[in-house]
DNA sequence: TGGCACCGAGGAATCGGTTCACCCAACGGC
DNA sequence: GCCGTTGGGTGAACCGATTCCTCGGTGCCA
């Protein structure tokens, strides 16, 4: 059944050291017998096995991908860029779900499991705060992060606050002066970028000299349902906003599902612009900040694998560009002529 | 650096099988000597090998899972569900994309990849024309498909033929004869399901006697421009229909928006209804029969397992049931009184 | 023409567990 | 008191590559 090399070296008359240096396309191999090695290699239908080949070189040719979500777009997206390198790459890739906080005691910790096991790991998005973070890091592979950054270890995000003062300029170019926020939760676990975006905001709005009203704060907990009930609380206030910056795409549809419910129209009574470029935003008529959020995955991966192959060399972090694409979700506060200057980027 | 088991073994005074056996909780170790082995393997920060481990039992101990998609919701969700069960049973899962068809000559075949390096393969939705799902069944491995049936390999799904007669049912019970369907496409490798959604659709109209009119048949490609294309072809018709029905959700997305840019309706002018269960069906409405996602790769993932631990016994198919959930976009026809009848379940 | 570098190739140690065949002591039954 | 059984444990032969070291031969340069 089990073809091995030294059935292929015997067949073709050579060592089993030969037979691997001429698969493998090593040097010191003349092009005759290597062509003569692959071919009888081929009509065994041999294939190499990759236990005795890793334990043999110490490499496993594997990376681990950690991620505290798979299902969500995010997570599944950036997964998407980093399987495709890794395919062309010939690497597996091997998929942990690190759980997220509330659950992850039912889980068994990752870090241990990955040990001896992977050549490298790329990690998306974990909360900063993650007990199982510093674990993963202990490990001291090499590693690449996405969407998260933290000190000493290469990464690849966008500029969060760059995001968010593009979308809050956005708002105040349009004349908007009362802007509320939907941003996460004061006191949980935040997400990654949170901190940044919410910083973005303030700045856009210092920027521009305009106060920001803390009643006029709201928390959504990154999800569609709490961005809607961020939205209706902001809306019963005395002094409603007339624009909403929600720090993701998730809160902000939930904010125009808030709206729609109020029957207000997006762009028309109130202004809604989030940050992420989810997939339903086109959609849904949602203007946003877009990430590329593929070519995040795609870029760590490659980062990954160049990190490897010339050693630890240099723990550099890339921020890939994002872009504001405005659509009806925002428009001109009420008897305003908006000034489409600084929207573009 | 690395620990290994003759580290272990001579720390703790007993030969290497010995501490093996301890380790793996196997029987005919005294337990006072278990209990050592692990303390000593604890402070030893000792991780077993599993290459070398592989390489001697034969095991790998990994699940391939094969897809082609990541990011797309269906799959992902999916994928989910074979990652809870798979990281309890502590088994490593592999994934790999097979691409759709248009850029699968790009990438590698899966296939031999696979081939020595996993115990088992867990099959997504892979149409069943695709090519290389002959090759991943010859390698004739412990498999389980979800989403997909084939002659021979026990497979997980809901039951597509019903799910689609629930969907149509709901619409003929609210009074509607003049039902339009969206489905794939009659050229292109169709989706797994495609055949017997719309054999389900056909078997409703037919046990209503209600004629089928092939203009109301219109292509969405399963894809949510491809139902609003399909939605505006089926408007323009000269007698359009007061309901429709998409064989998926994402279609049924696009018929909605294209109704809203006709200024219709949904639920009152014309009603509309998918299949899948979509995430973001709640959010806009959408009557849909929902099947349990990660349940399904759940299920697959426990059905691999046991195939795997009990040896190719029964290679037995699940069906998981549906449920149809009505929301605002489906309504009785203009001048109907509803009779809700048949759509519990 | 002698020496040297290099190419193609082989031998064999090694990677780190698993597991089979065996062994010894203690124990119970008759 | 003898023998068969059983529980705990050992030794060593694998598993199937990789890779270091060695070696003969050839071509090139001095």
């Amino acid at each position: 059944m089990g073809m091995t090399i030294r059935d292929v070296a015997e067949a073709s008359g050579v060592s089993t050291a030969t037979v691997s240096r001429a698969l493998r396309g090593l040097p010191n191999v003349d092009e005759r017998t290597r062509a003569r090695v692959q071919r009888i290699a081929g009509e065994l239908d041999y294939v190499i096995s990759p236990s005795a080949s890793r334990l043999a070189s110490g490499r496993t040719g594997s990376i681990a991908v950690v991620t505290p979500y798979i299902a969500r777009w995010f997570f599944s997206t950036v997964l998407s860029g980093v399987e495709g390198v890794l395919h062309t790459a010939d690497m597996d890739l091997l998929l942990t779900c690190i759980g997220d906080h509330s659950n992850s005691r039912q889980r068994s910790p990752v870090a241990p499991r990955l040990r001896r096991r992977v050549d490298g790991m790329l990690i998306i998005a974990v909360p900063p705060a993650d007990p199982q973070l510093q674990d993963l890091i202990a490990l001291d592979m090499p590693t690449s992060m996405i969407g998260l950054t933290t000190a000493g270890v290469p990464s690849v995000t966008i500029d969060d606050v760059a995001a968010a003062r593009l979308a809050t300029q956005h708002l105040i170019n349009l004349g908007h002066t009362r802007i509320g926020t939907i941003s996460g939760s004061p006191s949980q676990t935040p997400f990654p970028a949170e901190f940044d975006r919410e910083a973005g905001f303030a700045q856009a709005m210092s920027e521009a000299n305009i106060q920001v009203d803390p009643m006029l704060e709201a928390y959504g907990h990154f999800s569609i349902e709490g961005g809607e009930a961020a939205m209706t609380a902001l809306l019963s206030q005395v002094q409603p906003p007339t624009a909403v910056f929600a720090l993701s795409d998730e809160m902000a549809f939930g904010a125009l599902r808030a709206l729609r419910a109020h029957d207000l129209r997006p762009g028309i009574d109130v202004s809604v612009v989030g940050v992420d470029g989810h997939d339903m935003a086109e959609y849904l008529g949602l203007t946003t900040v877009v990430q590329p959020v593929v070519e995040l995955g795609r870029i760590a991966a490659e980062s990954l694998l160049a990190q490897m192959r010339e050693g630890a060399g240099q723990p550099e972090s890339t921020q890939v560009a994002t872009q504001l694409v405005v659509r009806s979700s925002t428009g001109p506060v009420a008897g305003h002529r908006s000034v489409p200057l600084k929207d573009a980027r």
